[in-house]
DNA sequence: ACCTCATGTGAACCGCAATTCATTCCTTGA
DNA sequence: TCAAGGAATGAATTGCGGTTCACATGAGGT
Protein backbone atom coordinates (compact mmCIF):
# COMPACT_ATOMS: atom_id res chain seq x y z
CA UNK A 1 0.00 0.00 0.00
CA UNK A 2 1.08 3.30 -0.86
CA UNK A 3 -1.41 5.24 0.32
CA UNK A 4 -1.30 6.22 4.51
CA UNK A 5 -3.55 9.14 5.77
CA UNK A 6 -1.13 11.86 6.37
CA UNK A 7 -1.82 14.50 9.44
CA UNK A 8 -2.96 16.82 7.02
CA UNK A 9 -5.47 14.70 5.77
CA UNK A 10 -6.62 13.43 8.93
CA UNK A 11 -6.89 17.79 9.74
CA UNK A 12 -8.97 17.60 6.41
CA UNK A 13 -11.01 15.16 7.23
CA UNK A 14 -11.83 16.22 10.64
CA UNK A 15 -12.38 19.85 9.63
CA UNK A 16 -14.76 18.05 7.31
CA UNK A 17 -16.77 16.49 10.10
CA UNK A 18 -16.88 19.63 11.89
CA UNK A 19 -18.01 22.12 9.18
CA UNK A 20 -20.49 19.77 8.29
CA UNK A 21 -21.87 19.44 12.20
CA UNK A 22 -21.73 22.81 12.03
CA UNK A 23 -23.49 23.88 8.73
CA UNK A 24 -26.17 21.38 10.66
CA UNK A 25 -26.46 23.45 13.70
CA UNK A 26 -26.55 26.19 11.65
CA UNK A 27 -29.27 25.48 9.71
CA UNK A 28 -31.53 24.39 12.63
CA UNK A 29 -30.74 27.45 14.30
CA UNK A 30 -31.75 29.21 11.19
CA UNK A 31 -34.68 27.87 10.34
CA UNK A 32 -35.52 24.94 12.37
CA UNK A 33 -36.00 21.04 11.28
CA UNK A 34 -37.77 21.90 8.26
CA UNK A 35 -34.56 23.43 6.55
CA UNK A 36 -32.48 20.48 8.06
CA UNK A 37 -31.81 18.71 4.55
CA UNK A 38 -29.01 16.50 4.05
CA UNK A 39 -28.80 18.68 0.82
CA UNK A 40 -28.41 21.66 2.19
CA UNK A 41 -26.62 21.05 5.05
CA UNK A 42 -24.30 19.47 2.61
CA UNK A 43 -24.27 23.08 0.05
CA UNK A 44 -23.66 24.99 3.66
CA UNK A 45 -21.06 23.04 4.57
CA UNK A 46 -18.97 23.17 1.09
CA UNK A 47 -19.38 19.76 0.20
CA UNK A 48 -21.55 17.17 -1.62
CA UNK A 49 -24.41 15.40 -0.66
CA UNK A 50 -22.76 12.19 -1.05
CA UNK A 51 -20.08 13.27 1.18
CA UNK A 52 -21.91 13.73 4.08
CA UNK A 53 -22.74 10.07 3.93
CA UNK A 54 -18.82 9.60 4.65
CA UNK A 55 -18.81 10.91 7.79
CA UNK A 56 -22.20 9.94 8.75
CA UNK A 57 -24.73 6.89 8.75
CA UNK A 58 -27.45 8.48 8.41
CA UNK A 59 -29.30 11.69 8.64
CA UNK A 60 -30.83 10.79 12.05
CA UNK A 61 -27.70 10.27 13.03
CA UNK A 62 -26.04 13.59 12.13
CA UNK A 63 -28.69 15.58 13.57
CA UNK A 64 -28.20 13.31 16.80
CA UNK A 65 -25.35 14.50 17.05
CA UNK A 66 -25.73 18.14 16.89
CA UNK A 67 -28.33 17.53 19.57
CA UNK A 68 -25.75 15.88 21.90
CA UNK A 69 -23.09 18.48 21.13
CA UNK A 70 -25.85 21.14 22.21
CA UNK A 71 -27.01 18.84 24.89
CA UNK A 72 -23.63 18.58 26.46
CA UNK A 73 -22.61 22.24 26.50
CA UNK A 74 -26.17 23.19 28.35
CA UNK A 75 -25.31 20.18 30.38
CA UNK A 76 -22.04 21.18 31.73
CA UNK A 77 -23.22 24.55 32.58
CA UNK A 78 -25.53 23.13 34.46
CA UNK A 79 -23.13 20.26 36.35
CA UNK A 80 -20.91 23.21 36.94
CA UNK A 81 -23.72 25.22 39.09
CA UNK A 82 -24.32 22.01 40.36
CA UNK A 83 -21.09 21.46 41.72
CA UNK A 84 -20.32 24.85 42.52
CA UNK A 85 -20.73 26.23 46.19
CA UNK A 86 -23.34 27.94 48.02
CA UNK A 87 -26.55 26.06 49.00
CA UNK A 88 -28.61 24.15 47.35
CA UNK A 89 -31.24 25.78 47.09
CA UNK A 90 -29.02 28.81 45.15
CA UNK A 91 -27.43 26.39 42.53
CA UNK A 92 -31.20 24.98 42.00
CA UNK A 93 -31.97 28.67 41.23
CA UNK A 94 -29.00 29.22 39.43
CA UNK A 95 -28.66 26.18 37.36
CA UNK A 96 -32.41 26.65 36.14
CA UNK A 97 -31.46 30.39 35.48
CA UNK A 98 -28.92 29.21 33.28
CA UNK A 99 -30.55 27.07 31.15
CA UNK A 100 -33.65 29.65 30.85
CA UNK A 101 -31.37 32.89 30.02
CA UNK A 102 -29.08 30.54 27.57
CA UNK A 103 -32.40 29.34 25.71
CA UNK A 104 -33.71 32.44 25.53
CA UNK A 105 -30.65 34.42 23.82
CA UNK A 106 -30.39 31.51 21.83
CA UNK A 107 -34.38 31.25 20.87
CA UNK A 108 -34.22 29.82 17.59
CA UNK A 109 -32.29 26.69 18.35
CA UNK A 110 -33.54 26.56 21.99
CA UNK A 111 -36.72 25.69 20.41
CA UNK A 112 -35.95 23.15 18.09
CA UNK A 113 -33.90 21.50 20.53
CA UNK A 114 -36.91 21.44 23.03
CA UNK A 115 -40.19 21.06 21.04
CA UNK A 116 -40.12 21.66 17.50
CA UNK A 117 -42.06 19.24 15.92
CA UNK A 118 -39.45 17.08 14.22
CA UNK A 119 -38.78 13.34 12.43
CA UNK A 120 -39.14 10.94 15.10
CA UNK A 121 -35.85 9.43 14.88
CA UNK A 122 -34.42 13.01 16.13
CA UNK A 123 -37.07 13.23 18.73
CA UNK A 124 -35.83 10.34 20.32
CA UNK A 125 -32.77 11.79 20.35
CA UNK A 126 -34.61 14.52 22.45
CA UNK A 127 -35.63 12.24 24.81
CA UNK A 128 -32.29 11.11 25.74
CA UNK A 129 -30.99 14.99 26.16
CA UNK A 130 -34.07 15.41 28.51
CA UNK A 131 -33.18 12.19 30.24
CA UNK A 132 -29.50 13.15 31.05
CA UNK A 133 -30.41 16.99 31.67
CA UNK A 134 -31.99 15.17 34.12
CA UNK A 135 -29.43 13.41 35.86
CA UNK A 136 -27.66 16.69 36.91
CA UNK A 137 -30.60 17.43 38.45
CA UNK A 138 -30.70 14.68 39.98
CA UNK A 139 -27.48 14.93 41.70
CA UNK A 140 -28.54 18.37 42.66
CA UNK A 141 -31.48 17.25 44.50
CA UNK A 142 -29.61 14.62 46.36
CA UNK A 143 -27.20 16.77 47.42
CA UNK A 144 -29.75 19.21 49.13
CA UNK A 145 -31.22 16.38 50.23
CA UNK A 146 -28.45 14.95 52.31
CA UNK A 147 -27.82 18.34 53.64
CA UNK A 148 -31.42 18.91 54.86
CA UNK A 149 -32.29 22.04 52.46
CA UNK A 150 -34.87 19.44 50.12
CA UNK A 151 -37.43 17.26 51.32
CA UNK A 152 -37.53 14.07 50.80
CA UNK A 153 -38.87 12.14 48.26
CA UNK A 154 -37.70 9.97 45.40
CA UNK A 155 -35.16 12.77 43.48
CA UNK A 156 -35.69 10.85 40.25
CA UNK A 157 -39.25 12.52 40.23
CA UNK A 158 -38.16 15.58 41.58
CA UNK A 159 -36.00 15.91 38.88
CA UNK A 160 -38.56 15.38 36.51
CA UNK A 161 -40.66 17.67 37.76
CA UNK A 162 -38.40 20.44 37.53
CA UNK A 163 -36.87 19.84 34.28
CA UNK A 164 -40.33 19.45 32.81
CA UNK A 165 -41.06 22.57 34.47
CA UNK A 166 -38.70 24.88 33.29
CA UNK A 167 -39.16 23.61 30.03
CA UNK A 168 -42.49 23.82 29.41
CA UNK A 169 -42.86 27.03 30.68
CA UNK A 170 -40.07 28.00 28.29
CA UNK A 171 -42.03 26.78 25.30
CA UNK A 172 -44.87 29.38 24.67
CA UNK A 173 -41.66 32.08 24.93
CA UNK A 174 -39.72 30.14 22.75
CA UNK A 175 -41.97 30.15 19.83
CA UNK A 176 -40.49 31.80 17.04
CA UNK A 177 -43.83 34.06 16.93
CA UNK A 178 -43.92 35.09 20.53
CA UNK A 179 -42.25 38.30 21.40
CA UNK A 180 -38.58 38.99 23.06
CA UNK A 181 -38.61 41.31 25.81
CA UNK A 182 -35.35 41.98 28.51
CA UNK A 183 -37.92 42.76 31.16
CA UNK A 184 -40.53 40.26 29.97
CA UNK A 185 -37.73 37.61 30.06
CA UNK A 186 -36.01 38.29 33.56
CA UNK A 187 -39.39 38.70 35.19
CA UNK A 188 -40.14 34.71 33.17
CA UNK A 189 -36.97 33.13 34.73
CA UNK A 190 -37.03 34.68 37.88
CA UNK A 191 -41.23 32.89 38.37
CA UNK A 192 -39.73 29.58 36.82
CA UNK A 193 -37.06 29.45 38.89
CA UNK A 194 -39.26 30.28 42.01
CA UNK A 195 -41.51 27.37 40.82
CA UNK A 196 -37.78 24.99 40.33
CA UNK A 197 -37.35 25.92 43.94
CA UNK A 198 -40.49 25.51 45.08
CA UNK A 199 -40.64 22.10 43.66
CA UNK A 200 -37.49 20.66 45.99
CA UNK A 201 -37.71 22.90 49.24
CA UNK A 202 -38.56 21.97 52.18
CA UNK A 203 -42.53 23.18 53.12
CA UNK A 204 -43.29 25.04 56.16
CA UNK A 205 -43.60 23.72 59.51
CA UNK A 206 -47.03 22.95 59.23
CA UNK A 207 -47.06 20.97 55.85
CA UNK A 208 -48.82 23.05 53.49
CA UNK A 209 -48.43 20.14 50.73
CA UNK A 210 -50.48 17.92 52.86
CA UNK A 211 -53.19 19.45 51.93
CA UNK A 212 -55.85 17.68 49.97
CA UNK A 213 -54.07 14.16 49.97
CA UNK A 214 -55.83 11.21 48.80
CA UNK A 215 -54.98 9.42 51.64
CA UNK B 1 -81.52 15.16 -8.19
CA UNK B 2 -83.64 11.92 -6.75
CA UNK B 3 -81.11 10.92 -4.45
CA UNK B 4 -81.27 12.54 -1.00
CA UNK B 5 -79.57 11.29 1.89
CA UNK B 6 -81.58 9.33 4.00
CA UNK B 7 -81.26 9.22 7.81
CA UNK B 8 -80.16 5.53 7.95
CA UNK B 9 -77.59 6.95 5.34
CA UNK B 10 -76.57 9.50 7.57
CA UNK B 11 -76.18 7.28 10.47
CA UNK B 12 -74.32 4.49 8.61
CA UNK B 13 -71.97 7.29 7.34
CA UNK B 14 -71.69 8.72 11.24
CA UNK B 15 -71.08 5.22 12.44
CA UNK B 16 -68.46 4.96 9.38
CA UNK B 17 -66.47 8.19 10.71
CA UNK B 18 -66.91 6.61 14.00
CA UNK B 19 -65.45 3.46 13.42
CA UNK B 20 -62.34 4.72 11.76
CA UNK B 21 -61.72 7.21 14.49
CA UNK B 22 -62.29 4.08 16.78
CA UNK B 23 -59.99 2.08 14.87
CA UNK B 24 -57.42 4.84 14.81
CA UNK B 25 -57.28 5.53 18.01
CA UNK B 26 -56.98 1.34 19.22
CA UNK B 27 -54.08 0.86 16.90
CA UNK B 28 -52.21 4.08 18.67
CA UNK B 29 -53.06 2.71 22.07
CA UNK B 30 -52.11 -0.74 21.16
CA UNK B 31 -49.06 0.23 18.97
CA UNK B 32 -48.46 3.67 19.18
CA UNK B 33 -47.71 5.55 16.35
CA UNK B 34 -45.66 3.64 14.54
CA UNK B 35 -48.38 1.17 13.45
CA UNK B 36 -50.53 4.24 12.85
CA UNK B 37 -50.89 3.54 9.13
CA UNK B 38 -53.96 4.24 7.18
CA UNK B 39 -53.50 1.65 5.46
CA UNK B 40 -54.03 -0.14 8.86
CA UNK B 41 -56.56 1.69 10.28
CA UNK B 42 -58.85 1.02 7.24
CA UNK B 43 -58.69 -2.53 7.97
CA UNK B 44 -58.90 -2.16 11.20
CA UNK B 45 -62.05 -0.64 10.67
CA UNK B 46 -63.32 -2.74 8.15
CA UNK B 47 -63.29 -0.11 5.11
CA UNK B 48 -61.31 -0.05 2.24
CA UNK B 49 -58.09 3.11 2.46
CA UNK B 50 -59.67 4.84 -0.18
CA UNK B 51 -62.64 5.55 2.33
CA UNK B 52 -61.07 7.05 4.89
CA UNK B 53 -60.74 9.95 2.66
CA UNK B 54 -63.67 10.33 2.01
CA UNK B 55 -64.36 11.21 5.94
CA UNK B 56 -60.68 13.22 6.59
CA UNK B 57 -58.91 14.74 4.38
CA UNK B 58 -55.34 13.32 5.26
CA UNK B 59 -53.71 11.37 7.81
CA UNK B 60 -52.48 13.97 9.85
CA UNK B 61 -56.11 15.35 10.55
CA UNK B 62 -57.42 11.95 11.15
CA UNK B 63 -55.04 11.25 13.70
CA UNK B 64 -55.09 15.17 15.02
CA UNK B 65 -58.75 14.31 15.44
CA UNK B 66 -57.87 11.40 17.33
CA UNK B 67 -56.11 13.34 19.34
CA UNK B 68 -58.05 15.54 19.91
CA UNK B 69 -61.06 13.42 21.75
CA UNK B 70 -59.00 11.85 23.71
CA UNK B 71 -57.45 15.27 25.02
CA UNK B 72 -60.77 16.60 24.99
CA UNK B 73 -61.86 14.09 27.46
CA UNK B 74 -58.77 14.42 29.34
CA UNK B 75 -59.59 18.01 29.82
CA UNK B 76 -63.17 17.38 30.23
CA UNK B 77 -61.87 15.61 33.75
CA UNK B 78 -59.96 18.53 34.77
CA UNK B 79 -61.87 21.20 34.07
CA UNK B 80 -64.60 19.30 36.56
CA UNK B 81 -62.04 19.13 39.04
CA UNK B 82 -61.17 22.60 38.18
CA UNK B 83 -65.07 24.14 38.67
CA UNK B 84 -65.30 21.72 41.40
CA UNK B 85 -65.76 22.58 45.11
CA UNK B 86 -62.65 22.16 47.82
CA UNK B 87 -60.21 24.52 48.75
CA UNK B 88 -57.96 25.38 45.48
CA UNK B 89 -55.06 23.42 46.64
CA UNK B 90 -57.33 20.24 47.40
CA UNK B 91 -58.54 20.71 43.70
CA UNK B 92 -55.00 21.03 42.01
CA UNK B 93 -54.05 18.09 44.00
CA UNK B 94 -57.47 16.48 42.88
CA UNK B 95 -56.49 17.14 39.04
CA UNK B 96 -53.16 16.17 38.95
CA UNK B 97 -53.79 13.10 40.46
CA UNK B 98 -56.93 12.64 38.03
CA UNK B 99 -54.63 12.87 35.06
CA UNK B 100 -51.61 10.78 36.45
CA UNK B 101 -54.28 8.05 37.50
CA UNK B 102 -55.89 8.04 34.22
CA UNK B 103 -52.63 8.03 32.30
CA UNK B 104 -50.77 5.30 34.13
CA UNK B 105 -54.05 3.46 33.36
CA UNK B 106 -54.14 3.64 29.98
CA UNK B 107 -50.32 3.95 29.51
CA UNK B 108 -49.79 2.85 26.33
CA UNK B 109 -51.92 5.72 25.13
CA UNK B 110 -51.06 8.14 27.49
CA UNK B 111 -47.23 7.68 26.23
CA UNK B 112 -48.25 8.06 22.45
CA UNK B 113 -50.21 11.26 23.60
CA UNK B 114 -47.66 12.09 25.22
CA UNK B 115 -44.12 11.56 24.65
CA UNK B 116 -43.77 9.38 22.01
CA UNK B 117 -41.52 10.35 18.78
CA UNK B 118 -44.37 11.10 15.80
CA UNK B 119 -44.69 12.77 12.60
CA UNK B 120 -44.24 16.63 12.80
CA UNK B 121 -47.97 17.21 11.94
CA UNK B 122 -49.50 15.15 14.51
CA UNK B 123 -46.66 16.53 16.97
CA UNK B 124 -47.53 20.00 16.74
CA UNK B 125 -51.49 18.84 17.53
CA UNK B 126 -50.01 17.46 21.02
CA UNK B 127 -48.87 21.25 21.44
CA UNK B 128 -51.97 22.42 21.23
CA UNK B 129 -53.63 19.59 23.35
CA UNK B 130 -51.12 20.66 26.28
CA UNK B 131 -51.89 24.38 26.01
CA UNK B 132 -55.72 23.36 26.26
CA UNK B 133 -54.76 21.49 28.83
CA UNK B 134 -52.93 24.21 30.40
CA UNK B 135 -55.72 26.78 30.11
CA UNK B 136 -57.41 24.83 33.05
CA UNK B 137 -54.85 25.27 35.09
CA UNK B 138 -54.57 28.97 34.30
CA UNK B 139 -58.24 28.72 35.47
CA UNK B 140 -57.47 26.72 38.51
CA UNK B 141 -54.67 29.53 39.60
CA UNK B 142 -56.61 32.03 39.29
CA UNK B 143 -58.86 30.77 41.08
CA UNK B 144 -56.55 29.95 43.92
CA UNK B 145 -55.02 33.96 43.59
CA UNK B 146 -58.00 35.00 44.07
CA UNK B 147 -58.91 33.16 47.33
CA UNK B 148 -55.39 34.11 48.53
CA UNK B 149 -54.74 30.24 48.50
CA UNK B 150 -51.93 30.51 46.07
CA UNK B 151 -49.10 32.62 45.43
CA UNK B 152 -49.01 35.58 43.17
CA UNK B 153 -47.59 35.70 40.17
CA UNK B 154 -48.17 35.07 35.97
CA UNK B 155 -50.91 32.31 36.34
CA UNK B 156 -49.82 31.25 33.01
CA UNK B 157 -46.33 30.32 33.81
CA UNK B 158 -47.29 28.42 36.92
CA UNK B 159 -49.59 26.54 35.01
CA UNK B 160 -47.35 25.81 32.44
CA UNK B 161 -44.62 24.69 35.14
CA UNK B 162 -47.75 22.61 36.67
CA UNK B 163 -48.48 20.83 33.44
CA UNK B 164 -44.58 20.18 32.50
CA UNK B 165 -43.93 19.21 36.19
CA UNK B 166 -46.54 16.46 35.88
CA UNK B 167 -46.21 15.49 32.07
CA UNK B 168 -42.72 15.28 32.50
CA UNK B 169 -42.64 12.94 35.57
CA UNK B 170 -44.86 10.66 33.85
CA UNK B 171 -42.70 10.07 30.92
CA UNK B 172 -40.18 7.33 32.50
CA UNK B 173 -43.05 5.53 33.80
CA UNK B 174 -45.24 5.43 31.28
CA UNK B 175 -42.31 4.22 28.74
CA UNK B 176 -43.53 0.93 27.25
CA UNK B 177 -40.56 -0.95 29.03
CA UNK B 178 -41.15 0.70 32.32
CA UNK B 179 -42.74 -1.74 35.36
CA UNK B 180 -46.11 -0.90 36.18
CA UNK B 181 -46.64 -1.65 39.99
CA UNK B 182 -49.44 -0.48 41.71
CA UNK B 183 -47.71 0.81 45.06
CA UNK B 184 -45.26 2.40 43.19
CA UNK B 185 -47.68 4.22 40.90
CA UNK B 186 -49.56 5.21 43.81
CA UNK B 187 -46.26 7.06 45.71
CA UNK B 188 -45.33 8.21 41.68
CA UNK B 189 -48.06 10.05 41.66
CA UNK B 190 -48.72 11.39 45.73
CA UNK B 191 -44.95 12.80 44.73
CA UNK B 192 -46.04 14.51 41.51
CA UNK B 193 -49.02 15.83 43.18
CA UNK B 194 -46.97 17.04 45.85
CA UNK B 195 -44.50 19.03 43.40
CA UNK B 196 -47.35 20.12 41.33
CA UNK B 197 -49.10 22.03 44.50
CA UNK B 198 -45.65 23.45 45.67
CA UNK B 199 -45.48 24.82 42.57
CA UNK B 200 -48.53 27.50 43.41
CA UNK B 201 -48.88 27.19 47.42
CA UNK B 202 -47.69 30.19 49.45
CA UNK B 203 -44.64 29.81 50.45
CA UNK B 204 -43.97 29.94 53.89
CA UNK B 205 -43.82 33.34 56.30
CA UNK B 206 -40.25 34.07 55.58
CA UNK B 207 -40.24 33.59 52.17
CA UNK B 208 -38.14 30.32 51.37
CA UNK B 209 -38.53 31.13 47.72
CA UNK B 210 -36.42 34.63 47.88
CA UNK B 211 -33.25 32.49 48.35
CA UNK B 212 -31.04 33.12 45.95
CA UNK B 213 -33.12 35.05 44.17
CA UNK B 214 -30.80 37.00 41.33
CA UNK B 215 -31.68 40.89 41.68
C1' DA C 1 -87.64 -1.41 -13.50
C1' DC C 2 -84.35 1.96 -14.16
C1' DC C 3 -81.96 6.34 -14.15
C1' DT C 4 -79.09 9.22 -11.22
C1' DC C 5 -76.05 10.31 -8.07
C1' DA C 6 -73.55 9.12 -3.66
C1' DT C 7 -70.56 6.12 -1.56
C1' DG C 8 -67.05 2.46 -1.40
C1' DT C 9 -63.02 0.24 -3.42
C1' DG C 10 -58.03 -0.85 -3.66
C1' DA C 11 -54.46 -1.08 -6.94
C1' DA C 12 -51.67 2.25 -8.96
C1' DC C 13 -49.51 6.54 -8.47
C1' DC C 14 -46.64 10.08 -6.64
C1' DG C 15 -43.68 13.12 -4.10
C1' DC C 16 -40.00 13.76 -1.69
C1' DA C 17 -35.96 13.56 0.39
C1' DA C 18 -32.72 10.06 2.11
C1' DT C 19 -29.38 7.15 0.34
C1' DT C 20 -26.35 4.96 -3.09
C1' DC C 21 -22.53 4.15 -6.26
C1' DA C 22 -20.07 4.43 -10.69
C1' DT C 23 -17.01 7.74 -11.72
C1' DT C 24 -13.64 11.36 -11.10
C1' DC C 25 -10.24 13.63 -8.51
C1' DC C 26 -6.44 13.52 -4.95
C1' DT C 27 -2.87 11.87 -2.10
C1' DT C 28 0.87 8.92 -1.07
C1' DG C 29 5.23 6.77 -1.36
C1' DA C 30 8.48 4.78 -4.41
C1' DT D 1 6.29 10.27 -12.96
C1' DC D 2 3.32 6.69 -11.76
C1' DA D 3 0.67 2.89 -9.67
C1' DA D 4 -2.61 2.11 -5.97
C1' DG D 5 -5.96 3.15 -3.26
C1' DG D 6 -8.60 6.67 -0.58
C1' DA D 7 -11.86 10.54 -0.74
C1' DA D 8 -15.30 13.38 -3.10
C1' DT D 9 -18.90 13.88 -6.26
C1' DG D 10 -23.87 14.46 -7.51
C1' DA D 11 -27.08 12.43 -10.62
C1' DA D 12 -29.82 8.54 -10.33
C1' DT D 13 -32.08 5.36 -7.44
C1' DT D 14 -34.94 3.84 -3.77
C1' DG D 15 -38.39 3.20 -0.61
C1' DC D 16 -42.13 4.10 1.68
C1' DG D 17 -46.47 5.14 2.86
C1' DG D 18 -49.89 8.80 1.91
C1' DT D 19 -52.99 9.94 -1.60
C1' DT D 20 -55.65 9.52 -5.84
C1' DC D 21 -59.10 8.02 -9.11
C1' DA D 22 -61.41 5.08 -12.55
C1' DC D 23 -64.52 1.89 -11.61
C1' DA D 24 -67.98 -0.86 -8.88
C1' DT D 25 -71.65 -1.01 -5.79
C1' DG D 26 -75.63 0.51 -3.57
C1' DA D 27 -79.40 3.80 -2.35
C1' DG D 28 -83.26 7.04 -3.67
C1' DG D 29 -86.75 8.48 -6.31
C1' DT D 30 -90.13 8.09 -10.17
Amino acid sequence: MVYRRTQAVVTRLEDNRARILAAARKLVAEGGWRHAHIATVAESAGVATGTVYRYFPSKAELFAEVLAIVSRRERDVIAAVVDGDGAPPVRMRGAVCAFARRALRGRRLAYAMIVEPCEPEIDAARLEWRAALGEEFVRLIRIGQEQGAFRAGDARIAAACVVGAFMEALVGPLAPEAFADERVADALIDQIADACLAIVAKPPARATSRIGRIA
